[in-house]
DNA sequence: CTGAAAGCGCTTACAG
DNA sequence: CTGAAAGCGCTTACAG
C-alpha cells in the first residue's frame, strides 16, 4: 500500500509538505494542494494511523469500561461519553467487562500498553478494584462515594434519603426495600439513605424490610415473593433501581396487588423507560447523559495536561414524581 | 513511563539484548534474562504496543462486522472466531454495524489506516456492498450465493429446498412461508429453495402463502396474523430463520392453535434455544461455530501470505427433525 | 511556502 | 550470546 514517500514522489513534493497539505492544509499553497490530492487520489493513498499514533505519541482512544452492556442507565451514560468524544475528536472502545477483573485488565492494558489514553469507569469503586493506577488516567463515572480517584456521580445517599423521605411525607411508615448485593457500593451508599430517613421519622431499622436483588428487573421480580408472605406488609417499596422497580410491579401485579393503590413503588435513575411503565414510575434522576459528557470531558482535559480542580463532581439529582406513588390513607 | 532505553540503562545491558530478553528469552543468556527482569520489575515497563505494531506493520487484530449483536446466531459465528484468533494470536474487534453502511465505513477504515489486519463480514453481499475492496483482506462467514470474495457458507437454497421437501414427504400441501425481507440475500436463496421444493412436488406457488419478516422473533409472531385470517390456512409454516419460528409459535399459540396438532412450524440456523423451545423445533442446523473458524482461520492465511485455493467453501449442514412438525393427516 | 533532518519505540539482520 | 545500526511512516521545529 502506498505511503506517503510514495505520494512525496508522485506529487513532485517533500514528504513534509505532503503531511502538511493532508493535516494542515492552509500552511501549503493552492499548487501544491492540488498536486497532493492529486496524487493521493491516484496512489489511493490512506495515512498510516498506527504510524501516526505511533508519532504522535497519542492514539485518541479512549476505553469505556461496561459492567453490562444491557444495562439502559449505562446506554445514557455512554452515549454522553461518546458525543463529547466526538466532539474532542476521540474515539470510544467500549469494553464489555460483565464485572469480571480479568475482562477489565484486559482493557486497562490497552492504556497500559499505549493503544488508548485514558479509561472512564462505569462501575464503583470497590476494595479490589485494579484502578486507580498511576499510569493509567482514568474517571470513574456514576460511581460512589469515597472513590479514591476523580469521579463524576450523584449524591447517592441523599437521593436515596429524598425519595424515602418522600414516600414517609406521603404518610407511609412501613417501606420495604429491594437493593442490590449487599457489598455493592451503590447499596451501601443508597441504603445509608434510607436509614438516615427513618431515624429522622424515628422509625426503627427493620431487617424483614430489606431484601437483596441484583439491580435485575428479574430479582425484582423476585423479591416480591418475599414480602407476600409478611405478615405485616410494606405499604410502599424503595427500590435500588428503576429495572428491579419495573420488575417488582410487574410481580405485585401477577399477585392481584395495584400500584399505587395498594402499595407504592418508587425507583432509582429514571431510565426513558419508566416514564412509559404502567404505572409511570415515581423516581430519583440521575442526569445520565451528563454524568458521561462530564467525565469524557475531564478525562480529555487530563490526557491533554490540564488536571482538575476537583476530585469529585457532585451532579444534581431530581426526584420525578409520577403514578407509581400515592398517600398511604389510614 | 518507561520505555525499553530506560530498560536498557537500568539492566545495563542493550536495547537489542532487551527487545530479545522480551520476546525471544530463548536467545539470551540466563544472566541477562534476569537482569533485564528486574529493570522491568523496578521501572513497571510495559512496551509500546502501538510503537511495536508500527514496526512490524502488523496489528494482529482483525475487525469483525456484526450487524446485529443481539442476535443469537451471529452470537455463535463470533464465538467460532474468537477461538480461532486466540489460537492464531489475533485480537478480535468487534464492529457493531447495525446493519448500517456508513457504520461499516468506519469499521473498514480500520483496515485501511492500518489499524487492522483483515475483517470478516457477517451479512450477505449485496450490490451496495463496500466489500470487496482490493486493499481490505476479508472474508464473507455465512452469506450467500454469488459472493464475489472469498466466503464460508452453507448451501442456502438446497438447505431450504430439504426442509419444505421433508414438510411435503410428511404429507404438507399447503406449506406457509415467513420470509426475511424481500431483498435479502439470504431471503432470496432460501425462497428459491422452496420454489423448487413445490415445483419438484407439483404444487403451484402461492402469494398468499408468503408473508415478509425481518428475522426478528416480533416479526414472526406478527407473521401469524395473516395465516390466520386465510380462508385456506397453511398446514405448516417454513420460518427463514429460528427466532422467526418460535415468534410464530407464540402467536399460534395465543390463537389458541397447537403446534405440530394443528399446524407445523420449521425454523432455520438451529440456535442452541430451539432445542428448548416449546415444542422443541424442527429445523436446519447451519454450523455457526465452524463457520466461524473457517472464515478466521482463511483470513488469518491471508493476512500472513497464503492465498486460499477456493473462493467459496460450502459446509454441510443438517436437517434436525424435532417435535414442532408432525405428518399431515387427512 | 518549502524541504532536510531528527526522532517517536521498537525489532532484527548483520557482524563479532 | 551481545551490540550498533538501520528503518518502519509519520510530524514538526528549524532554516531558508
Amino acid at each position: 500500500m502506498a505511503t506517503i514517500r510514495d505520494v512525496s514522489k508522485e506529487s513532485g513534493l517533500s514528504i513534509a509538505t505532503v503531511s502538511r497539505a493532508i493535516s494542515n492544509p492552509e500552511l501549503v499553497s493552492k499548487e501544491s494542494l492540488k498536486r497532493v490530492n492529486q496524487a493521493i487520489d491516484k496512489l489511493q493513498y490512506r495515512p498510516n494511523l498506527t504510524s501516526q499514533k505511533f508519532r504522535l505519541q497519542r492514539t485518541n482512544t479512549i476505553v469505556v469500561l461496561v459492567p453490562n452492556i444491557a444495562n439502559l442507565f449505562f446506554a445514557s451514560l455512554i452515549s454522553g461519553i461518546e458525543d463529547t468524544a466526538a466532539k474532542y475528536g476521540y474515539n470510544v472502545l467500549l469494553g464489555d467487562t460483565r464485572d469480571i477483573t480479568s475482562r477489565e485488565k484486559e482493557f486497562i492494558n490497552l492504556v497500559e500498553t499505549r493503544q488508548a489514553d485514558g479509561i472512564i469507569q462505569l462501575r464503583p469503586h470497590h476494595k479490589e478494584s485494579l484502578l486507580p493506577n498511576c499510569n493509567v488516567k482514568a474517571v470513574n463515572a456514576a460511581g460512589c462515594a469515597n472513590t479514591p480517584y476523580l469521579s463524576v456521580r450523584i449524591d447517592n445517599t441523599e437521593a436515596a434519603y429524598k425519595v424515602v423521605k418522600y414516600l414517609l411525607d406521603q404518610g407511609h411508615r412501613k417501606i420495604g426495600v429491594i437493593s442490590g448485593l449487599k457489598d455493592n457500593p451503590h447499596t451501601r451508599d443508597r441504603m445509608l439513605g434510607y436509614r438516615q430517613a427513618l431515624q429522622q421519622a424515628n422509625i426503627a431499622f427493620n431487617d424483614d424490610y430489606v431484601i437483596e436483588g441484583d439491580f435485575t428487573l428479574w430479582s425484582g421480580l423476585n423479591a416480591v415473593q418475599h414480602f407476600a408472605q409478611l405478615k405485616d406488609k410494606p405499604t410502599a417499596l424503595f427500590c435500588m433501581n428503576d429495572e428491579m422497580a419495573i420488575g417488582a410491579i410487574k410481580g405485585l401485579k401477577e399477585k392481584g396487588l395495584r400500584v399505587p393503590q395498594d402499595i407504592s413503588v418508587t425507583g432509582f435513575d429514571d431510565l426513558e423507560v419508566s416514564n412509559y411503565s404502567d404505572p409511570p414510575l415515581t423516581t430519583v434522576r440521575q442526569p445520565g447523559v451528563k454524568i458521561g459528557e462530564k467525565a469524557a470531558e475531564l478525562l480529555f482535559q487530563m490526557i491533554e495536561g490540564t488536571e482538575p480542580k476537583l476530585i469529585e463532581y457532585i451532579l444534581p439529582f431530581e426526584l420525578i414524581i409520577r403514578e407509581s406513588t400515592r398517600p398511604y390513607l389510614l
